[in-house]
DNA sequence: TTCCTCGGCTAACGTTGTTAGCTGCCAGTA
DNA sequence: TACTGGCAGCTAACAACGTTAGCCGAGGAA
């Protein structure tokens, strides 16, 4: 299983023509010196590894060799490595679903959308929990990331209700199957294309 | 505004009949003495007065005018005041959605459900927060309560796949509405109808 | 050579959950 | 009445957390 993420395989933008509606990925300077790439690179492992309980900054300095306090001189806070981290994941979970619209398939664009945001999210699991966590400092995002990261869902409905709608369900859809709310031995593929169901006919049918 | 919530104003079962498919509640023993009562009554007013992080063991004992390590006479670990202050909170809502199944009225039962959901949610933000916290000790919940109060979307779908999708629906419209997540001036009550009426298609339609 | 910045370090602070161990009170019982 | 036991408070303390202050060596620029 090879990691899916940022700095690793950095996600660039393909050079496609946008759908109706859809926006283009904000520019976000990235100035990462190669120690802050290390930081985060850490901070990730351990994350993925154990979980966001064992993400500490003693931790992560650990893994670097050196003292907690040094992490002060890359990043301000522990708040900004999360932030970091996220915006690698966002990126990851946007570029993903923006090529889903753009790949021919068989089935509706909606079902392509669903199936790429949840095997991206489940992919990046940690680092999505993490940025549902209340604590975390969301207003520090990248300007428009968030945003761009959503959009898709606006294009694949073509109506704000609805996507905030879809946008809903597949957002509770990932987190319950991540928090394992789900019975034991639920189908939650059906879960999936039932509910992929019913928006596709709901876009198609009209609003009212 | 008026609180509303179990042990201030104990939520009673109601003595209807029971649905095609619905739960009774599962028995849950009370026997809080009059210290643990008030234990995590405090605990409740200093979370929805100042949120998660302001819900230490100090904080709490000192609404109560005594020492944090008293606390551990009545509750094994800070996790048990926040299970006993989630069970009150699924069992008020399980009470809402419960009974909504059994208003008549002029909407659907999908329409009457999330209306009840997202109102009794909304009023217990800050426990519902507490509940999706990843580290919130899920598995130390009343067997069957959860279930229960999972139950009525069963009820109202008559299919288990669309029963989660629908759940998956309400639980991310929640979260994403309590943590702020949708642009400033988004239409939520339309995002809502939108998603309510696509589930209504899928269930009167049938299934495939 | 001198000076400044970068990126390490140690020591320490305040806060968190939690444990150990002491004590006073009060009910029950010989 | 005297003894006993447990309930429910207390203080002191611990480990781990994020974070700050202040020191210092290396390395490049003037």
């Amino acid at each position: 299983m090879t990691p899916l993420f940022g700095p690793r395989a950095p996600a660039t933008q393909l050079a496609t023509s946008l759908l109706p509606g859809e926006l283009r990925r904000p520019e976000v300077p990235v100035e990462k010196s190669s120690r802050t790439a290390e930081i985060i690179d850490a901070a990730r492992t351990i994350l993925e590894a154990e979980g966001a309980d064992a993400l500490t900054m003693r931790r992560i300095a650990d893994r670097l060799g050196i003292q907690a306090p040094s992490l002060y001189k890359h990043f301000a806070s522990k708040k900004a490595i999360e932030v970091a981290l996220v915006t690698d994941g966002l990126a990851e979970i946007g570029e993903a679903t923006h090529s889903a619209l753009h790949e021919p398939g068989s089935s509706s664009p909606i079902a392509r959308l669903l199936v790429a945001y949840r095997a991206l999210c489940v992919a990046n699991a940690a680092v999505y929990r993490l940025a549902t966590q209340s604590s975390f400092a969301r207003d520090e995002l990248p300007a428009g990331l968030e945003e761009w990261a959503g959009n898709p869902f606006y294009v694949v409905t073509g109506d704000p209700a609805l996507a905030q709608a879809l946008w809903s369900f597949a957002h509770g859809m990932v987190v319950l199957e991540l928090d394992g709310r789900y019975p034991a031995g639920s189908d939650l593929d059906a879960a999936w294309r039932a509910g992929a169901r019913a928006f596709e006919r709901a876009t198609s049918t009209g609003d009212l």
